[in-house]
DNA sequence: GTATAAACTTACCACTTGGTAAGTTGTCAA
DNA sequence: TTGACAACTTACCAAGTGGTAAGTTTATAC
């Protein structure tokens, strides 16, 4: 089963993915994303049970979307794949932002709530494929992670910014800092084909 | 008025900034939050008006409390008082995380809601800062801008990780972690002594 | 002493929330 | 034809939400 892309239960943990993310777990209401499937909350509650577990199947989807986005990104060696890997997610984090909102609203809410982790696995595969580069073959775990999680940060609270930043400077402005950021992100990744320090 | 630091009024607002901040606004509750103050949810409607407006003030002060943390820099050149603030921001950030909730929740909260910006001077006051350093004096506005905001992403996102990260690779790791991240950021804020590229 | 006003509380209301219970509909196998 | 099961819907409920209205207490001004 789940072999068809319109799968009622996949369709159902792809619109309930979108209303949590632009609008959080709490905000969100299990009424809300039933409309927008055009059913009752009790189709979700059926296949569900709770609100609590569909939240938990659409972190859970969001996780195996983040590891997939490594395990397939193009590239021959380390170096390019790992180049590749950042500058897509900085594009895909502006034009699709629900799962980087998904994610910041999941580190947020973790402050209280103790969770599973759906992060996990994708930092490590990506730990795992820095690793692999020469630039950072004989680095600590924890200098590596730091770059690593220096990337992310940036992309990621640029990307939520990006509302924010067009209505504060108009949206001419923000397409020049897209660019700017961008052209920066790949400076930085242009140390990676350098030897390590 | 409001001269008393235990004014009843700022009292409130300290206290509903530290339950939106924890649980955002949706989940936050009036009713909470005046448990917390040992008052009835009438004494902050009687105060504020309703719950959105509270939030405003919220805000507000948060606006405030960014802006005087760059005016209050101690620091004779432009340089020291960029590099104290960076450092400073990311030390509160760390042991102080409300702040940073905030922040992070109205980013993501303005993609539905449109806002009035509050962070808006506090950006503006820093890029006003950084553009007198010798480093930044002859870059473009968006150079300018990315460099900042791209060091308040990594330690806004660092900060807002904490629980997740100790979660994941405990406590101790966490603290390496933490160490190496201020260590970059201390490298990465060197650069503002040598002459621009 | 009395009036005024600020700082509340108690009581109440309309509405929304997640969740339960009991049906209804359609499909498909025996 | 019948039975079984999945995929729903309608009806309902207790709890919680923000907000209104009408008191009550307390301090201060005159």
């Amino acid at each position: 089963m789940d072999q068809h892309a319109e799968s009622p239960r996949t369709r159902y943990i792809t619109t309930a993915s979108a209303v949590f993310a632009q609008k959080g777990y709490h905000a969100a209401s299990l009424a809300g994303i039933a409309d927008r499937l055009g059913v009752t909350k009790q189709a979700l509650l059926h296949f569900f049970g709770s609100k609590a577990r569909l939240y938990e199947e659409v972190l859970s989807a969001l996780s195996d979307r983040l590891l997939r986005s490594i395990e397939n990104v193009e590239g021959t060696t380390p170096e390019t794949k790992l180049r590749t890997f950042f500058l897509q997610l900085s594009e895909d984090a502006l034009c699709n932002v629900e799962d980087t909102q998904l994610v910041a609203r999941a580190l947020l809410d973790a402050q209280t709530t103790s969770e599973n982790w759906p992060m996990k696995p994708f930092l490590d595969a990506l730990g795992a494929l820095a690793h692999k580069t020469k630039r950072w073959s004989k680095a600590s775990d924890a200098e590596l992670f730091c770059w690593i999680y220096q990337n992310i940060g940036s992309i990621q609270h640029f990307a939520i910014s990006q509302t924010t930043l067009k209505g504060m400077y108009g949206k001419e402005a923000f397409d020049v800092l897209k660019e700017t950021h961008q052209a920066q992100l790949r400076a930085a990744l242009a140390d990676l084909e350098e030897d390590p320090v």
